[in-house]
DNA sequence: GAGAAACCTTTCATTCACTGTAAGTGTTTT
DNA sequence: AAAACACTTACAGTGAATGAAAGGTTTCTC
């Protein structure tokens, strides 16, 4: 049975939907509590969010940015801000549907089960700029071609994938490497990360890791960016 | 560049259509002919179909229902019925998408940016029953697990898949390993084969290889039909 | 049911990609 | 220019994938 995350402020609302989704054959949960959304999702890992953009305390787009960064759980708007640029907006951070309310029960069925066809067997890829990464297996799709990468690189990248445009300190890469930070290899970590590079850069990935100096390492969009050099 | 086939059979909202999606950085290919849809598409393996309902000759639905079943293009409904019952219908059928016209042109390219996105690197995946097969690396999908099969694994699986559930000769699969069919070493593909049916019996697939006796294996689904055996 | 043909399984040595080590080269910053 | 940080290349050890070999099991025919 799949199961349905609904991210609503509106009690009434919320269980309306709640209701109908479970008539219809879906294990429905329903989150109350709008602070660290995210870290909500990951635990109960849905199979789908039914996500409400009129949040208390946080953006909708915050959150909905968030779980499209860093799970892989599919995110379906239902909103009743029905401005165009809204409607993009989300779009762009990742939304997989958006819906305006008020929404015919059929159609949201439809889209719901839409998504989730589409997400079938998909549950372990990660996003990039261009593109996805396996996490199981570090199999990475890109421009219509696919690569395996070594256990090490893939282990980098995912790391680097999880954290966002963050900085990733070493530490938190040899701890991903090794499971330890104690003792850590630098020399080890830099060939692996040196390697990964190459792979990129072979692939052409938009992507790209680059050094913050004294502090770690952080994968940034394009490369064209020479910020205040002289 | 990404490529979009437009099946449209109004010529001026087609023409219309086409010069904005190109002014938007994709290659436009406009289809005029409405006989044998299907197979002009095939021909042409567009990233994406573009399908107005409204067709002469035949029905939009037709189309894309045949469309999804016999090719791996995503399809993008814009039609100007905006009955639900249609776009449920067209959602059933497979599209991967249903806009209305009249539609915004950002709502538009934003929809086919979201679709195309969606099928970024699944241009190489074979459909087993309950599983999936990446044509390059031999990434295996199935129950929300994915492995890597080794080369010789993965190219005897290919071979099957490609031949739905006829029967595949020894000198074919071969043919598939070592690239010749002379000097057949029947032992070598024997442990091969031994070892891609253990891997699949571990993944509990649907489907399995079985020996026709002097003529070579089949993939068949499901066990459990014992043919009239007394 | 004996023998032959087809099919299957296990074990082992070889090979090759991945990995960490080592040693050395670049590049910023002070 | 020296120090700190970052990068590169070459090499040897390890382990998974592979094919060879040898032996076992099932199915068919007489």
């Amino acid at each position: 049975m799949k199961y349905i995350a609904v991210v609503e402020d509106e009690a009434l609302m919320r269980e309306e939907l709640a209701d109908m989704l479970r008539r219809n054959g879906y294990r429905v949960e329903e989150i109350c509590e709008f602070g660290q959304i995210t870290d909500q999702i990951r635990k109960l890992s849905p199979d789908l969010v039914l996500l409400d953009l009129n949040l208390p305390q946080t953006s909708g787009f915050q959150v909905c940015r968030e779980i499209k960064q860093k799970t892989s759980v599919p995110v379906l708007v239902l909103t009743s801000r029905d401005q165009l640029r809204d409607e993009l907006y989300a779009l762009e951070l990742g939304a997989d549907e958006y819906l305006t309310k008020p929404c015919r029960k059929e159609r949201l069925l439809a889209r719901v089960s839409n998504v989730l066809k589409r997400y079938e067997g998909r549950a372990n890829l990660l996003e990039g700029l261009d593109f996805l990464l396996d996490r199981q297996t570090y199999t990475l799709y890109i421009h219509n071609r696919s690569v395996i990468l070594p256990g090490n690189q893939g282990k980098i990248l995912e790391v680097f994938l999880n954290h966002g445009d963050q900085i990733v300190t070493k530490e938190v890469l040899c701890m991903a490497l090794w499971g330890t930070t104690e003792f850590i290899d630098e020399n080890a970590l830099q060939v692996n990360l040196t390697r990964l590079k190459k792979t990129m850069a072979g692939l052409e990935m938009r992507q790209q890791i680059v050094p913050v100096r004294g502090m770690g390492y952080r994968l940034t969009a394009e490369e064209g960016k020479d910020e205040a050099k002289g």
